[in-house]
DNA sequence: CAAACATTGTCTAAATTTGAGACAATAATA
DNA sequence: TATTATTGTCTCAAATTTAGACAATGTTTG
């Protein structure tokens, strides 16, 4: 049951008319996913939204709501845009999002939601296995979506979801290291994978390897038997000096 | 003589606790600079900083932001980072800004200007010998700073000046940085030169020459007889197609 | 008026990086 | 022991970048 009052009150701590948006990407079984929440009764979706708490930095409420729907802590998040077009979001939206509480109240009575909102935009990189999804208030559930196959999105969600795509496109050399996406220990094969997967584009076995390797970022562990009939992988890690 | 009612009334049309603030570049004397602002009565400069009408796109407001501080209209301007820190900015700083009215009324009884304040950065590229450099309001005068010679700067703007260079440096190669910076024509050498202050490094004349002509995005026009005992250079300018 | 000078435009060879194929090495299975 | 599938690495070709060289050309100087 939704708690109207710890809302309204949690609203009153925020800063109006300005929210965060984080897209969260996961990994799993080669494809690369989105975790996205539902609005009650209706078949529209959403990234993970919040607001900004009066005492808060911006990038502090970013972690702060990825933490509470996905319960990953010390995750790398990086901010890629904010979104303000005058018209955003609309009425509409709002009174679906709020639908399940407005038997008890209209959204039009709650001001600090009519108002326009502008919002800054976060994308993470995440271990899917390992988060426990949470959907936000007023959302039904959350659910993990690849990214080919989005459902309907509202607001400008679906440019939110294309931007963040392309920024975390253009920086996977450095933010693989940052997001602690892979397990500790992992095979060239199994990295390569989550490449092809972000950039969309399959790559050569045998250069792929020579530019990780020449990257010197990974250290060789021992090999991995995977039971299958043919020569063992070797494992790798990240290095552990001066990074993020 | 600063009108206060205006001033006052400007806000009421406003978007409380969010600001733009533009970087503005530009390029003299081979030294890329950026268009500062200078506080009443005190040393301390500011980049070019407005607020977001309550019907006005955030990048409609950085473009009027951008053509009331230089009269420029269309000009190359990208959003790069939003800043959020839970402190900014300090009251201290706004006793400042409006020390020149602040005889009669003192800051902290404008609500709207006593806030946090989150604010989105923009940068843009301009050609310096077109700017007419119009001061925000309590602000002082307007000038331009070599980027390697900053004064002492408000708030956390030596770090928005530094993202935003951070930003046009990554951008170099795929933005058609020339196009706003330069004058309408130049040589090869003029535009190697802005090459070199942005990125701060030098480059070979040859391979310069090589790599802007096959990008095919100039046209040669007739020489330019500078008086030099040489060679004169060709003027180029940029081609008229598909760009900002 | 020819020689000297400074700088430009372009060419070429060397060096480096990238792309693609080949092949031996090696776990497991038949 | 031969077969199979996959891995690690090598090599050669293609593409790109770097660096050097040189002729062309306005202007000044003798």
């Amino acid at each position: 049951m939704i708690d109207l009052q710890k809302i309204i009150e949690g609203l009153k701590e925020s800063i109006p008319q300005l929210s965060i948006d984080c897209v969260i990407f996961g990994f799993q079984n080669q494809e690369l996913k989105v975790l996205l929440s539902k609005l009650p009764d209706i078949d529209l979706w959403a990234v993970q939204g919040g607001f900004i708490r009066k005492t808060e930095d911006i990038d502090q409420a970013a972690a702060r709501i990825l933490e509470e729907r996905t319960g990953l802590k010390g995750i790398f998040l990086e901010q890629f845009h904010a979104f303000g077009k005058a018209n955003r979001p609309s009425i509409d939206f709002l009174r679906e999002a709020f639908k399940s509480i407005s038997d008890r109240v209209a959204v039009e009575s709650i001001p600090f939601l009519t108002q326009r909102f502008i919002s800054i935009g976060y994308y993470s990189l995440v271990d899917l296995l390992r988060v426990e999804p949470v959907p936000g208030i007023s959302y039904e559930r959350s659910e993990w979506f690849d990214i080919q196959k989005l459902p309907k999105l509202g607001l400008d969600h679906a440019e939110m979801i294309e931007k963040a795509l392309k920024t975390l496109q253009y920086s996977v050399d450095y933010a693989l290291i940052g997001f602690n996406l892979m397990p500790e220990t992992f095979t060239m094969n199994e990295l390569q994978k989550l490449y092809e997967t972000i950039l969309g584009e399959t790559m050569s076995r045998n250069n792929f390897q020579r530019k990780i390797l020449d990257m010197n970022i990974l250290e060789r562990l021992e090999k991995k038997f995977t039971g299958g009939a043919h020569k063992a992988p070797y494992l790798y890690r990240f290095k552990r000096l001066n990074q993020y």
